[in-house]
RNA sequence: GGUGGAAACCAGGUGGCCGCGCGCGGCCCUACGGCCGUGUCGAGGAAAGUCCGGGCUCCUCAGGGCAGGGUGCUGGGUAACUCCCAGUGGGAGAAAUCCCAAGGAAAGUGCCACAGAGAACAGACCGCCUGCGGCGAAAGCCGCGGGCAAGGGUGAAACGGUGAGGUAAGAGCUCACCAGUGCCGGCGGCGACGCCGGCAGCUAGGCAAACCCCACCCGGAGCAAGACCGAAUAGGAGAGGAGAGACGGCCCGUCUCGUUCCCACUCUCGGGUAGGUCGCUCGAGACGCGCGGAGACGCGCGUUCAAGACAAAUGGUCACCGCAGCGCACGGCCGAUUCGUUCGGCUUCUUCAUGCAGCUGACAGAACCCGGCUUACGGUUUCCUCCGGCA
RNA sequence: CGCGGGGUGGUGCAGUCUGGUAGCACGCCGGGCUCAUAACCCGGAAGUCGCCGGUUCGAAUCCGGUCCCCGCUA
């Protein structure tokens, strides 16, 4: 079997302000019950990501926890995403709660939304 | 076994698979960087709150005072502290032990509600005693005046306590003892202070976490400090300045021609935004040994380099093992029973002793770095106090 | 990182500086007025003063600690 990529590298991390803005403002919304997507893919440079985690969701060691935790869902699905888009998921309350299985099952179901993956 | 208390320590482990950061090595590469390999490498005792104290950096700098703020028994530790250690004096407790912002109220100002007669150079309601007058058989009562502060009552607090003398009744009015205050002397201690002796006066309220006084300390900002590199655009400074003149502006000139400056163009320079790099981890460092000290801690020697992120890395997942608790089963005991069995309850003690792919496992995430404090929180060990039982 | 403000009946606020009585409005409850409702009138209940300590005879108030909420600068 052929290994799949699944790294996650510095450089495909969305960072700065007018790019999360950019996202934010022109992007497209999914949502699930614990996931919120927010999906740019117009006019971007490279497939980078973020994973926000507001302070309602806790405190610094769970917000870090819930941050890491989508951040793995999201590498078994980074290879079979397109190469342009920019991509910002938001917590909301409840993934911390949630099974290794079913949140990876949610990460699958919104890039599915989103149109980035096929069934 | 319980109970209360004090110290010290730990912060589950191992291994797959997939990842992240950093260091090192190699290869590719103009460079940014990419790929591969590799590592005693990669969160805490509180990383937290940001309550103190420093280091470091910049600003202002001639020195000082005032204002403002902080601290407040003594001695020591420290880079420094509001911290720590050892003591002193108070307080809590049966004890182990713990707690205390603990200078000054005979510098000044202010406050002390309600109650109460009186609350700060005390006071006289009831009361006690007494002089005179009146009434009355008397006890006594009434009126006017004087003496007193023992007793009652109020209060958080009422201007010493007990006893004796004294007196009309009383009172430190006098005396003895005790408590407390001030002063002097001696002894012990570096000192706070303690112990002893003498003298004085006769009692001097509390609150300075009220204003304040006294002593000591404090310049301001903060790593988003600060340093360096530095697009695009706009603007600034300087240098060059061809060609055309039918054609920009201005000046000289009637016009033509021509010239200077501006503009345009080219180049250079400096400031500087986005962004990037540094600061950024070798430091009051960690560990070990020895010495000094009662201790906090200090000194010497040796070894060692152990996170550096920036919408923020240090993880995800699986398996096994360990510890503690819980649950269930089995076992044990008790009760009921149709006496094969089945059902229900208990399993708190003693001895022996078993299983479960069972469940649960605390508080919490570095953000320039240290020293503390405070708060949150699971567990282990040791020592001590008191209580009960057994020997 | 550095600061500021706040927490008091169900709700919104006074009172805190200068310590002794916690007050106001709306709401709530009961009664009256009305055929009835509102308005109006009368009466009433309801507050661990965020929490824990300390100072004081006495603390919402003074002091220390702690928790939570809101906001500001870069």
């Amino acid at each position: 079997m052929k290994r799949i990529d699944e790294r996650f590298p510095r450089k495909e991390r969305l960072q700065g302000k007018r790019n999360f803005d950019r996202v934010y403002k022109d992007g497209a919304v999914y949502r699930t019950q614990h996931i919120v997507l927010f999906c740019l893919r117009d006019n971007v440079e490279g497939r980078k990501a973020a994973f926000v985690t507001s302070k309602r969701l806790g405190k610094a060691v769970r917000r870090n926890r819930i941050r890491r935790r989508l951040r793995e869902a999201y590498r078994r699905f980074r290879a079979g995403l397109p190469e342009r888009v920019h991509l910002v998921f938001v917590a909301r309350s409840g993934v911390a709660e949630l099974e290794w299985e079913g949140l990876l099952g949610e990460m699958g179901t919104v890039l599915l939304r989103a149109g980035l993956k096929k069934s």
